[in-house]
DNA sequence: GCGAAATTTCAGAAATAAATGAAATAGATG
DNA sequence: CATCTATTTCATTTATTTCTGAAATTTCGC
């Protein structure tokens, strides 16, 4: 049974140090996603402290990363009573985390592609040269299909779980 | 017209700079999606060195996002005969485009998270203790929905333009 | 209000990613 | 096979991002 804990303490570790990586090529930096994979693994909310503690890193860092978890929703801010300090606990529910990281990404990279391509179009809006014409047919092209998956993004936002299995049940097959 | 090219002139100029913004939060470089911007909206296939010339970049530079952008099947290298130098030119079907970016990110940020979810499940199979049991309970959800998402991805990445526009369209209302 | 404990901010340091430019290699031409 | 041109590689430089640690600020019990 030592044993056990043994293994677990070290499936964690590694747990977090690999999802800190990938958080890299997630554009999250390491130190967000190894507080994320650290708390959604966690039996009870931490506090900056122990989040610290755990990760060895500096209480800026961990401030920063916490408060940006905070900010996306993917964390809650625990408070304790007769105790002073903050704790941190993490939305477990996949299908909710799911949601909130879809979200944040279409925020930062679908609505500003958008707001190019639709500025660009209006720019190049009936032009008569042929270089013209076909500049303006081709970010077209890209509007509208940038914003009929933004439109798509959001209604699967907005699904149940179960609904949006469902759906995805009837696709895989 | 002479002002057309001017204004149109102008909007790719901003088109190019603003996309390669844009790169950065998509986890590509600046160049590399500056590159694609400046081909995508090309009339004719350009040479390393215009490339070179139109984004004012090194020779090294030029050569490395471009073969990568070959490498993600978003260019293609034209040979003109009786010429020695390659030309790049891209690929200018959104949906096309759409699906090459798709699969680059899955195998990019899904397939690994598997790898590391996969591993951590099965190093906590069968964990008698509770701390042990939650912690495979919690990467086993994990798991299953990113394995899930990644079926769907490979799904969709296999339908035709039209069938994916119906099935979005009924989504969308 | 005062002091202790926590949170927040931020300038500078460290780490990481990307770009340069020149040298090495490969490929064609006569 | 000698040469000219294009491609590729890579050590170094530059730019960007992230982290640290200490100072400033806030918060709360007394």
């Amino acid at each position: 049974m030592n044993d056990e804990q043994q293994v677990l303490e070290e499936s964690r570790e590694r747990f977090i140090a690999q999802w800190g990586a990938l958080g890299t090529q997630w554009g999250i930096n390491r130190t967000m996603a190894q507080i994320h994979a650290l708390l959604m693994t966690a039996v009870d909310p931490l506090s900056t402290d122990e989040v610290m503690e755990a990760l060895q890193i500096s209480r800026g860092n961990a401030h920063t990363n916490l408060k940006e978890l905070v900010a996306w929703g993917l964390l809650r801010i625990v408070v304790r009573k007769g105790e002073r300090r903050e704790y941190f606990e993490a939305e477990k529910d996949v299908w909710k985390i799911f949601r909130i990281v879809a979200r944040e990404r279409k925020r930062r990279e679908i609505e500003p592609a958008l707001d190019v391509l639709h500025q660009c179009a209006a720019e190049s809006e009936g032009m008569k040269s042929a270089p013209g014409r076909e500049y303006h047919r081709q970010i077209r092209e890209l509007e509208e299909f940038v914003h009929f998956a933004s439109q798509v993004a959001d209604k699967i936002g907005l699904l149940q779980h179960g609904t949006a299995v469902k759906l995805a049940a009837k696709l895989v097959g």
